[in-house]
DNA sequence: CTCGGTTCAGATATCGATTTCTAGCCTATC
DNA sequence: GATAGGCTAGAAATCGATATCTGAACCGAG
């Protein structure tokens, strides 16, 4: 960019100073003659002088940006994430680098490592990354911040939402409105969250819920597809795994004359902004995207600065029922639908 | 980020060549002796070596990134399209650095100034601003691309749809249903594409298209805000700027009890992925977010190799028609419905 | 009037990698 | 056998900015 940029020895050569009185009068880190300070504002302001940023970093050892790793930009979930985490970083004079790293988590270790080398830190939103790789990206890459999942044990300082304990709260909440049979639409196979709230949903039996778990996705087409297998469990509520699931499900069940909330409810987990608006309006947890990111940046930035992180942050999400869950059909009512 | 990672001096003390050599060795750029070739690859090996970006960026006077630049990551719409340009820079061993404008349209200057100093090259998906500050920062900052926007005689080349075109195609199918009443719901006030497509919609009062404008915004609410001016004017189809503001008119049709699309059709414009799966399946515009990006990237690589690049890419949008829309109700029988 | 101390601008080393310059050595040819 | 030419490896310059070192000027005090 910007072909060719002032750089401060023609500052230096038009203000008739030297190199080093330029860069002490612009940053006013020592006293300098203000006469010499005017022409070298002067200048500066005439050339259009900024500093160059990429020597900045060599001398400084620093690159004063992050980088952030996201596995779908599609997906608002995420996209609502990487803002918030954008915003909090450039808050603190921090740039933003963004490494998609797409479907295949092959390559995420690989991704990585190419981020890293530019970067002071970086935070990852990869829920799908398997353990090993995990344990391996925190010893080659260390400041680094894990979101969308708590990884006890491994080494990496995470920031997420408890999601066994929030879907346990959404099952108390289903219970309470007399639900006994659930089907859970899982989301990508390998996403620590998807197992969190398996174990949760799969838990649940112990108070009674009887459960069952059909395989869904990432795509809305996942839900859609799942909805036949989990029908044939006969639920009074479907649970997916995130909205864009229950999106699926949604258009699933109208198709087959299903009536949500009354035949069968319907819940996920994220709360994208669609989620109110639906017909109806869904009933989903929501996990507190803004204040995930900030806490990640927060602890990211601690890191960098070598200071003390506790491992994990725990946050907490918050189930926000709406129209598409009721009161469970009662067991003779149910048959007579069938 | 990696503490205290090896320098290429080190790899040179371990394997007791000079610098330059390693240098040499590891790029094979001249021709060394194998023997200090494999020196130099066992030391680096052994330590792990990889060159610092930041030095080679520095002496390369180039840093192989390219900036992207997006006013709401939020809106699936975008976080498609960054994913597109962001995996074409990939391919070609770019990074991309991420700036989110957020709503100040104010700022984008000066975070286009800060993001320009970093990298190589722009994207701009900036449909809103002004074409004064566009023209300013086509000045500054050039190797810079536009999509979301055709800017004729700005002198940005830009990637974009034909708005008008395709906009003008929508209405033009919707008057084959016999449709002849109809009320735009606006986009964002200074967007480029909102004003293509409101001067299509304008523009088609000349086949006899009776025409409303109503303002709409960004969110869903402002489409659902939108819905009782809209039937004021008595439209047979509703078309919203893009397909968050469709949602919104999804909601406050039903609940006024307005069928769609029986009563009145509903159509707007992305394609996002939601959009075919909602009740009734959205017709929509589609625009080649793929394709778009892919393309911006080419030119914007072009650009940067100083080659000769066309003003203008205009590509073509796709219009998806689904259940949304419908043959218009005749006359009798929307009184009727009233 | 001179000496010690302070202040400030310029010269220089540094960050890490690459490239140009240079010197040495080997070969080939007359 | 001597010189020219071709290679190769090391020394040094470079990219742009900043931090440290150095030297000069100026102040006040003895």
């Amino acid at each position: 960019m910007a072909n060719r940029k002032p750089t401060i020895s023609d500052v230096a050569r038009v203000a008739q100073v030297s190199e080093a009185t330029v860069s002490r009068a612009l940053r006013g880190i020592q006293s300098v003659d203000p006469i010499l300070v005017a022409r070298v504002e002067a200048a500066a302001e005439r050339l259009g002088y900024t500093p160059n940023p990429v020597a900045q970093d060599l001398r400084f050892g620093s690159s004063r940006a992050i980088g952030i790793m996201v596995p779908d930009l599609a997906n608002p979930y995420f996209g609502r994430l990487v803002r918030a985490i954008s915003r909090a970083a450039t808050a603190k004079g921090y740039r933003t680098l963004l490494s998609d790293t797409g479907e295949n988590p092959d390559e995420e270790l690989g991704a990585l490592g190419t981020l890293a080398r530019h970067v002071d830190g970086v935070v990852m939103c990869s829920p799908r990354m398997s353990d090993s790789n995990l344990s391996q990206a925190a010893k080659l890459f260390q400041p680094l911040v894990m979101t969308a999942r708590l990884s006890r044990g491994v080494g990496i300082t995470s920031v997420a939402v408890d999601s066994y304990r929030d879907c346990g709260e959404l099952i108390g909440q289903l219970h309470k409105l007399g639900h006994r049979r659930l089907v859970f639409v899982s989301g990508p196979e390998h996403s620590w969250q998807n197992a969190e709230r398996a174990r949760a949903v799969i838990d649940s039996g112990a108070f009674g819920m009887h459960c069952d778990v059909v395989a869904g996705g990432t795509e809305i087409v996942d839900g859609y597809k799942a909805v036949d297998l989990a029908l044939e469990a006969n639920p009074t509520v479907i649970v997916a795994f995130n909205d864009i699931l229950a999106i699926g499900v949604y258009e699933a069940l109208r198709e087959r004359g299903v009536a949500i909330p009354r035949d069968v409810s319907v819940a996920s987990f994220d709360d994208i902004s669609i989620a109110a608006h639906l017909t109806p309006a869904l009933t989903t947890v929501r996990s507190p995207r803004e204040e995930i990111g900030q806490r990640a940046l927060d602890a990211l930035m601690a890191l960098i600065k070598e200071e003390e992180v506790p491992a994990t942050h725990s946050l907490t999400a918050e189930v926000v029922m709406r129209e598409s869950t009721g009161p469970a059909l009662q067991i003779d009512e149910q048959s007579t639908r069938l």
